[in-house]
DNA sequence: CGCGGTCGTGGTATCGATACCATCAGTCCG
DNA sequence: CGGACTGATGGTATCGATACCACGACCGCG
């Protein structure tokens, strides 16, 4: 070594110095430019490798004024499995375009949301894909984000304008229900999720929607709204089956949901027919006849992957707000014994 | 508005025009200097609304020198449960530190780890917990990575000095295999991962070393350790259910490999006794007895944050490397009828 | 009334990397 | 042999934000 080396990263100028060139030809010989020398190429490199040297990314981004590349993904929930086939939906599609994804977990805590959007818009992601977790949706406008595209997946805007993949919440859960109701069930209970969100809202819909078409009432007793994980669940289920009366079959509203009514139908001498929105891997393995609300969660996450895209490339995209919705398929897991 | 707005992001100087201040007047503003006049501050502050103005973030992290407050997570399979509660306990330890994490998704492509490690580093994130998926780790050297802290998870380091956070996957193993012998099973088939792996290499020795100890030979024909998926397993297990003289239980090394030998084991009429490695969130409502190795995933993320953040605080942090062992804890779901 | 001291504000240099232009050596051709 | 030209290299300004210093206004006190 020449001289000391300095106590932080080293900078170019700290190559430049060591293989006795100009940070210019660092510069290009690091950007494959092909007017460097092949001697000085090879000095450069060489002082690179000694010192551990690394571009600094961020530095090179502001100096460039280019794109950093990378798409911002908030979910709500790291720990759902619908979340994970969603992110690989994206990463499908980032990889087409050379995109690196990057992910980030609200926790279902709107202020976290928040201050993760926040975050991506400043470190100037090319744009955010969002699961919103509550109704609030200011945060999420790129008008506010210093036009950062944002993409909503799972839930539309309110009151902000941008584009958002939906499923059919409110078509699945109908159809799900109209299949229990079909097969002679005409007091069902619902195991939803808060009113406030728009999957909750919608799936509830269906229900509702369902049983009045087929000229039955809903029942605020047999209906429970906000189980936050599979033990609420379970007492939820429980308390609507340990009622005077109760329902005959209960449909779910999510995978939380559907897990914790099977294991408390499961625990009881009576049988419970069972409905629930979201796939379960392991739904061929359970010993009780279940419907789901199936759908290609990482179709979801290519198509909003794709729509983002889009918005990073039209440096002026229209004011279309585009609602794109993945169709969902109930399918009947007593009728394919495995 | 004054004049016509500047095309790309609102900068510094453009709220500064907008507000007739300095542009030192709206850093100090955003600053929350106290020496900014009310009557500027609000002037800054209308300008910053108007404008949908925001700060960069990346800007001034290089001028500033400090910290991006990032802990980058490099994960190898987002849609494996383990990863998220892994995922879970390093952001539990981050938040504390009032630390932001982002996750990354390598899909178990060595290459792809390699470019998402290189891009956190260039980036300059203050740490990195990495999931590594082969046994070539040079690419994780904090030495050459510009010092970016670095600890591993799952697997200890190879040829590099970093901190790691392991499980006890001889141990786990060896115990479930040996309880297995206890019931009397002498022909033992195994479901194993890649060799070249530290996971497939330790869970494979942990069982064939409980066979040893009782006295038991390992049979080739029994083993199979390259199942990706589920699909994979369930064939691997078929085959090996199929030879003459078959098993009569099997050890699984992973969720994957315990979900597959589950499903081929239930289409068969024998009975043929599962253990496996990793717990299952439904393995108590599954029809066969199961003994899982279980762990607590999220320790292992908590502790390997607390490591990762020891090292971005000590600028010296001596070059003591650290293994760490969560234990593993064998559960009989025979045992706990639900 | 003048002098030192605070307080609010703006100018300038800088973080690390690169675009642009200047420069200088070497080459080719009239 | 001289001038124009190509090609490698270095100097300078800049991206957006902020640390540091300088400056003018205002205050109180002798």
């Amino acid at each position: 070594m020449t001289a000391a080396e300095p106590s932080g990263s080293p900078t170019m100028r700290d190559v430049a110095d060591h293989a006795h060139v100009s940070p210019m030809t660092v510069s290009r010989t690091l950007r494959d430019d092909p007017s460097v020398t092949p001697e000085k190429r090879r000095r450069v490199l060489d002082a690179v490798a000694a010192l551990g040297y690394r571009r600094n990314e961020m530095a090179r981004n502001l100096r460039l004024g280019s794109s950093t590349g990378l798409l911002g993904v908030i979910i709500a929930n790291i720990a759902n499995p619908f979340y994970a086939q969603l992110a690989l939906g994206i990463e499908a599609h980032a990889d087409k375009r050379g995109m690196r994804v990057v992910f980030a977990n609200s926790g279902e805590n709107p202020e976290r949301e928040r201050q993760l959007v926040s975050d991506f818009a400043a470190r100037r992601l090319d744009g955010i894909i969002a699961v919103p977790t509550a109704n609030q949706h200011d945060h999420l406008d790129p008008a506010a984000l210093s036009g950062t595209p944002v993409v909503l997946a799972a839930s539309p805007p309110h009151r902000i304008n941008v584009d958002a993949v939906l499923l059919d919440d409110f078509g699945g859960t109908y159809e799900a229900t109209s299949m229990l109701i079909a097969r002679g069930h005409h007091r069902i209970g619902f195991l939803g999720l808060p009113a406030a969100t728009w999957t909750g809202s919608e799936r509830y819909r269906g229900y509702a929607a369902a049983l009045e078409a087929a000229g039955l009432r809903v029942e605020d007793r047999y209906v429970r709204r906000n189980q936050p994980d599979v033990a609420a669940a379970v007492a939820s289920a429980t308390a609507i089956l340990d009622q005077p009366d109760p329902p005959t079959a209960l449909f779910a509203a999510n995978n939380r949901n559907t897990l914790g009514a099977y294991r408390a139908i499961r625990s009881r001498a009576e049988t419970v027919a069972l409905a629930g929105f979201d796939d379960l891997d392991v739904a061929d393995l359970l010993d009780l006849p279940l419907i789901v609300v199936s759908y290609d969660a990482r179709e979801l996450g290519r198509v909003a992957a794709e729509l983002v895209c889009e918005h990073i490339d039209n440096t002026a995209p229209g004011s279309s707000t585009r609602r794109i919705v993945i169709p969902t398929k109930v399918i009947d897991y007593q009728q394919c014994p495995s």
